[in-house]
This record gives structure tokens, sequence and C-alpha cells, in this order.
DNA sequence: CGGACGTA
DNA sequence: TACGTCCGG
């Protein structure tokens, strides 16, 4: 998913305790998709109320926030709006992969293949409105601000800390930095969480970010060029250039200096070259947004959580507690002048 | 994913 | 204390 350009990109490793203080924007669907694929019951399907109303991506809203501020971190989310049409035949990929993925998960349920189940369950997650919607509405109650994208979500949280109004963005994808966040977090957990990609593998996933300008500086190259590069390796808006990844696109880069002469030379072209570049460089953006913090209303998180939708009281309770602690500990004097 | 809880 | 396993809705 996005554009693979890790192979160039330096990065440093941190915890969230290191960033107390900063404002990030979430790619929001990032973080619902993550938690959609990895909370799940062993026959591989999603949590759900009684009504059968998934839940999953409620309580990676839910923790993951509260960790956040917790660490002092102020999330500002962000989610996706309409896509570019740009980004059609991605969707169009990805809506193929999870047909087929559906197709395989009823042979194994039928053979009875547990593992495999589990595995190809969680690649088939799928988001509906109501449950985007239900994620801005758990937001509103916690008091966390949040924006509707005009298009790519990770477009708009990105050029957000490109113009200052946050320090960072946390995402997964390399998109952002195309993007022009100036820095972006990755693996953003508590501590260096393990993951289980199969089944009983575990991964040390360490937080981390990559800066932006250092990487520029340390690769000798714009930004431009650094858009430039992503497209020659591929983008969800663009096919790559065959056979070329991150390190040869960079090479290519340096030996001519634009995108434009490295086609020449090849006698190549890329479809819709100079609506990807400007997508990169200029995206839709909604530029009249807040990112305070409001006070977090406890009786409607509760309401929400444990009688909607038949969280556990005895769960949620004790982050409700976190939450109060930490806007009380770290953003009193924010929310006092907001008030 | 992230926490609770068991065992060594 | 360290780590594995289970469970959440």
């Amino acid at each position: 998913m996005g554009v693979d350009i890790s192979d160039l990109l330096t990065r440093h490793q941190t915890t969230l305790k290191e960033q107390k203080g900063i404002k990030v924007s979430i790619d929001a669907f990032n973080i619902m998709y993550q938690f959609l694929s990895s909370i799940r019951q062993p026959d591989g399907t999603p949590l759900t109320d009684t009504q059968g109303r998934v839940t999953s991506h409620l309580s990676g809203v839910f923790y993951r926030t509260i960790n956040l501020l917790d660490a002092g971190i102020k999330p500002v989310y962000v989610f996706d709006g309409k896509p570019s049409s740009l980004k059609n035949r991605t969707l169009e990929a990805r809506r193929l992969v999870k047909e087929k993925a559906k197709i395989e998960l009823e042979v194994a349920r039928e053979a009875g293949d547990e593992e495999r189940v589990r595995s190809l369950s969680s690649r088939i997650n799928y988001l509906s409105r109501d449950m985007v919607n239900e994620a801005m509405e758990l937001l509103d109650y916690m008091g966390v601000p949040y924006v509707v994208a005009p298009s790519e979500g990770e477009a708009q949280a990105s050029v957000m800390c490109k113009n200052g109004l946050v320090d960072g963005v946390i995402s997964q994808d390399y998109d952002c930095i195309l993007f022009g966040a100036r820095r972006v977090f990755r693996n953003f957990t508590m501590f260096g969480r393990r993951k289980v990609p199969g089944r009983n593998i575990y991964l040390n996933v360490n937080p981390e970010y990559i800066d932006l300008e250092e990487n520029l500086n340390l690769l000798g190259i714009n930004r431009d060029q650094l858009i430039e590069i992503g497209i020659m390796v591929g983008t969800d808006f663009n096919r790559g250039i065959q056979r070329v990844g991150a390190k040869t696109a960079m090479k290519l880069i340096k030996k001519h200096g634009n995108i434009g002469n490295v086609l020449a030379s090849k006698n190549m072209e890329i479809e819709n070259l100079d609506e990807v570049i400007e997508l990169f460089r200029n995206p839709p953006y909604m530029a009249e947004i807040s990112t305070d913090l409001k006070r977090p209303d406890t009786d409607k998180i509760i309401d929400f959580l444990c009688n909607r939708h038949d969280f556990s009281p005895n769960r949620v309770e004790p982050y409700i507690q976190t939450l109060n602690l930490s806007v009380q500990k770290n953003f009193q004097k924010n929310l006092d002048s907001f008030f």
C-alpha cells in the first residue's frame, strides 16, 4: 500500500513519552484498518456488539487516542474524503484482491483450515459509512478534533503538518512524505509492541519517525525530486516504471535531474504524469479547521461504548479515568483558555 | 492491538 | 520480573 521509498529513508527510533507535548495529525482510516485486521476472534471475524455492528475500529480509536493523550500528545484525526480519480485503478485492484480473498476464505472455511481463515479474513476489512460515523461520534464525545479531508486523508494530514498546524503525521504509509509532511511517525504505539504477521511469529516494531528536511539533505535532492522518485517507483495514483525501485529511481534522478529527462532517455511515458505531480505538490486541502481539544464527556462516552455497543464498563472506566487525568495533567491550560 | 492474568 | 496465552464486543 502506498509508495515504497523506504530503502531511501533515514529513520529515528523514538517512544511516545519522548514526543510529549507534540500535536499530530492521524490518518484515521489507517488506524481503523490496523485495528480491524488485528482485533479479531479466533475464527477471524471482527468483534461486534449484540446488534452485529463491528466494534474493532472503535476499540482502536478509543484505546489508541487515550494512550496518546496519556503521553501528552495531542491528536487530530483526519478522515478520507472522495478519492482522486487518479486512484481508480488502485481501488479497483484492491477490490479484486478482496474478492479473491473472499473466495479463498470460503474454501479455507470448508476445509477447516483455521490458520488460513484467520489470515485471509484479516485482509478483508471493510469500513462502512456507519462505522466511520460511529468513530467520529466517539471522537466528539472524547473531545478530540477531527477533519474530513476534501480528498485523500493522507494529503490533508500531511499538508496540515507542512503548514505547521501539527508537528507530525501518524501513518504507516510513506505517501505522507511526498505530500510534504515534515515529520512522519510510524509504529507509533506504547512501546515496541509485538505484532503477529502470520500466526505465532512475533516481531518487534519500534516507533520511529522520518524527518523530511533531514532526508532531503542526506539524499541531496529537493522535494520535487523526491516526488518524482516516488512516481517512478509507483504510487496509488500511477503505475511506476517497470523494474525501478527506490534506489534505481534515485540514481536516475541524480543522473538526469528530473523525471522528464529520465523518461525521455528511456523513451518512456508515465500516464497522467503532470496531474500526479500536481497532486503531490498541491493536493486538495481544507484550511479552516480546529485542532483544539475539548473537555471529554464521560457520560456520553460510557453510554456510547457500554450501552450502545456492549463494551464492558470494567474495561472502559479505567481508560476514562486515564483520559480525564491526562486532560487535567497535560492540557488543562489549553482547555481553560479554550472555554 | 493492547491489557489481564497466569506461570516460571 | 519476564514472558506466554487468552480475550475483548
